[in-house]
DNA sequence: TGTACATCAGTGAACGCGCGTTCACTGATGTAC
DNA sequence: TGTACATCAGTGAACGCGCGTTCACTGATGTAC
C-alpha cells in the first residue's frame, strides 16, 4: 500500500494538496494563468485526479480565492481591533496583503472567475471583508459625517493604491509610506 | 488590382486595420485574451501578415495601449478645462473612460504588457495622462496642504473606483454617484 | 513610354506546443455477513 | 477471521482545440534608365 516515498495509490488528502500547490503558483504565475495540468503535476498525480475534487478548473480558482478572502477579513480584523488609528492600521494592512501575494490578490478580485454567482461560499468570504472594512471606519475615533462615503472612499483608496503598485505604476516608492500618505486624515 | 470587394493584395494600411479590429475586440473580450488569429481573421488577412506590421501579439497590444493613453490623456485634460470643480471633473471622466471601454482600461492598466519599458511611447502616453491629474490638483480653487498627496489619493480613489467597478464589486450602483461620491471635498 | 529588376506585403502550409476535459480502466478501501 | 462485493480515487491514452510563429512562396508595386 505505501510507495517508497510514502504515497499510496489512494492519495489521502489531494484536494488539500492540490489547493496547496495552486496557491503556491499564484507566485510564481501572478497572472493566475497557470493550467490545470501543472497542478496536478506539482502534486504528483495525474491532471484527471484533479477532477475527483473539482468540478473544473474554475472551481479550484474559487475554492483558492474563497481562502484567500477568509485570511484577508482576518488580516483586516486583527489589524483594525485595538489599533490607534484603525483606518491607517486597515489601509496598511490591506495594501501589505496586495503586495504580498499579487496573484493571489488579483485572483481575489480579478475576473479570472468569470460567474461569482455560482460559488456562494466566495461571495460569502467575500463580503466578511467587505465588513472589516466597514468596521474601520464604524469604531474610527475621528468622526465622520457620512459612514458610507467615508468607507467607499477608504475601500477606493486603498484598493486603487494596491491595483496601481502591483501594475507597477508607482515602482520606487515606498509601500508602507504609500499607504499611510493614503489614509491619512483629510 | 482591384479585386471585386475593393481590397488589392497589397492592402493599403493594414497596420491600422488590425488596430482598429484589435481595439473593437478590446470590448468582446475584456480579459484581451483575443488571439493575434483572430484580429486577422477579422481584417480578412492571414495571420502572418500582421508580422509584417508588428513585431509580435505584444507590439500590437502596446500600440493598443498607447493609443488607449492618449486618447485617456486628452479626455481627462478636457474635462479639467475650465471646469468648476477640477477634481470632480477630473474623477468622473476617469471613472467613465474605464467603464465605458473596460477591456481598453484593462489593457492599459494591466499586466498583458509584460515589460513596458520595451515600448518607450506607451510610457511616454501613460506619464501624460498622469500629468493630466496632476494638473486637476494644480488648478483646483480648494487649496491644497499637499499637492504631492493630494494629488496621489485622488488618483488611488477613482483608479480604485474604476477597477472595483469593473470587477463589479460595485453592481448596482450608479456609476456618476459614485464618483461624485468619491471626488466630494473632504 | 517601356522594361528590367529590387523590394514590399501578402499567401497557405506547417511546426510544436500545451491546454481542459473525457474515457475506459484498475488498484485500494471499506463494509456486511 | 475471512470473504464477497460495492465504491472510491487514482491511471494512461486520447480528443479536439487554437495558439504564436516561421517558412518558402508569390503577386503587386515602385524605380532607374
Amino acid at each position: 500500500m505505501s510507495t517508497l516515498d510514502g504515497k499510496t495509490y489512494h492519495h489521502g488528502d489531494l484536494r488539500s494538496v492540490l489547493l496547496e500547490v495552486a496557491d503556491r503558483l499564484l507566485d510564481e504565475d501572478e497572472a493566475g494563468t497557470f493550467s490545470l495540468r501543472e497542478v496536478a503535476r506539482r502534486a504528483g498525480v495525474s491532471a484527471p485526479a484533479a477532477y475527483r475534487h473539482f468540478r473544473d478548473k474554475e472551481a479550484l480558482l474559487a475554492a483558492l480565492a474563497s481562502k484567500g478572502f477568509d485570511d484577508f477579513a482576518l488580516a483586516l480584523k486583527e489589524a483594525i481591533s485595538g489599533a490607534a488609528s484603525p483606518l491607517a492600521a486597515m489601509g496598511q494592512t490591506y495594501v501589505r496583503f496586495a503586495v504580498a501575494r499579487p496573484g493571489r490578490f488579483r485572483l481575489m478580485y480579478g475576473r479570472a472567475i468569470s460567474d461569482r454567482s455560482k460559488y456562494p461560499e466566495l461571495e460569502a468570504a467575500r463580503l466578511a471583508s467587505v465588513d472589516a472594512m466597514r468596521t474601520a471606519i464604524a469604531v474610527s475615533p475621528q468622526a465622520v459625517a457620512d459612514p458610507g462615503v467615508a468607507s467607499l472612499k477608504l475601500w477606493c483608496m486603498v484598493h486603487g493604491l494596491s491595483q496601481l503598485i502591483l501594475d507597477g505604476m508607482l515602482a520606487g516608492h515606498d509601500v508602507d509610506a504609500l499607504a499611510r500618505a493614503v489614509t491619512s486624515g483629510g
